[in-house]
DNA sequence: CTGCGGTCCTGAAGGC
DNA sequence: TGCCTTCAGGACCGCA
């Protein structure tokens, strides 16, 4: 599932790509997924693709505004139609695909980037603002599993599940251990494990794993899969210590860690 | 305000 | 073999 560094290689990749190039037409084929008027953004020039937590943002001419979320499934890809295809761009007349195999994600058309849901989401990870004193203060206000306050956007923006598991257990944090029950020092090794763990997640050019559909919109896949260290490892053995890797399910997601290696 | 559960959607996997 | 059920999962919505 697309996470910060999956929207991030996404975003590298397009921004070498579009920056420069027309719109020169869209494609609608299934309308719930493209929210706004395509005439709006037809015949505009992309100026700059940024991301905010999994949101990509494609800047347009006229201060218009493309703003991308991919959730489980999304993908922008450059190539021909398929049956998930449901948004087709016409790039100066190159084809970049939308396609969503649960149709989940959406895309939209703003005017600008204030009231648009992006206020809401908190700190990226390798910004100023991600500080020790803020994930302190958020962590000793809630008693939720610290795994559940690693995924809410509100809190901190870009890690979904994948990202959340890794990092939990390069910290050697169990991940349901209460939020305001962390040390100081767990702190401090949590947050340095989520902006290493997001590093080479990028590195790599994200994940694609085997029941995922991200891929780079060239139609390959990232990398990062091959150096999950608990995620959907269950019953292996941990690289660490040997013990069995366990999976449980938190706030409906499926969560893995090391019994031993993690407290 | 918080947090939980339902919802969207499809293919894969499991049960009989 | 094949039909039917269950499940996964990000974010939003309604409710307690």
């Amino acid at each position: 599932m697309p996470e910060l560094p999956e929207v991030e290689t996404i975003k590298l990749i397009l921004q070498k790509y579009l920056a420069g190039k027309k719109i020169k037409d869209i494609t609608i084929r299934k309308a719930k997924i493209f929210r706004g008027d395509p005439q709006e953004v037809i015949g505009k020039t992309i100026k700059e693709v940024e991301r905010r937590g999994k949101v990509l943002i494609i800047r347009l001419s006229g201060n218009k505004v493309l703003l991308v979320h991919l959730k489980l499934t999304g993908q922008l890809v450059f190539g021909e139609p398929g049956k998930t295809t449901h948004v087709i761009f016409d790039i100066d007349g190159q084809k970049l695909l939308y396609n969503d195999l649960r149709q989940f994600g959406w895309i939209k058309v703003i005017n600008k980037l204030s009231n648009c849901g992006l206020e809401n989401l908190g700190p990226e990870p390798f910004d100023q603002g991600f500080t020790l004193e803020y994930l302190k203060k958020v962590f000793a206000k809630t008693a939720r599993p610290i795994k559940t306050v690693l995924m809410d956007q509100e809190k901190i923006a870009g890690i979904g599940n994948i990202y959340a598991n890794e990092a939990l257990f390069a910290s050697g944090i169990l991940p349901v251990k209460q939020a305001k029950e962390l040390s100081d020092l767990e702190i401090v090794r949590l947050k340095k494990a989520i902006v290493k763990i997001l590093k080479e997640g990028i590195k790599y050019g994200g994940s694609s794993a085997k029941d995922e559909s991200y891929i780079k919109p060239n139609g390959e896949p990232g990398s990062y899969q091959k150096h999950f260290r608990v995620y959907q490892r269950q019953g292996k053995n941990c690289l660490r210590c040997k013990k069995i890797i366990k999976r449980i399910n938190l706030g409906g997601r499926g969560t893995f860690y090391c019994p031993v290696c993690q407290k």
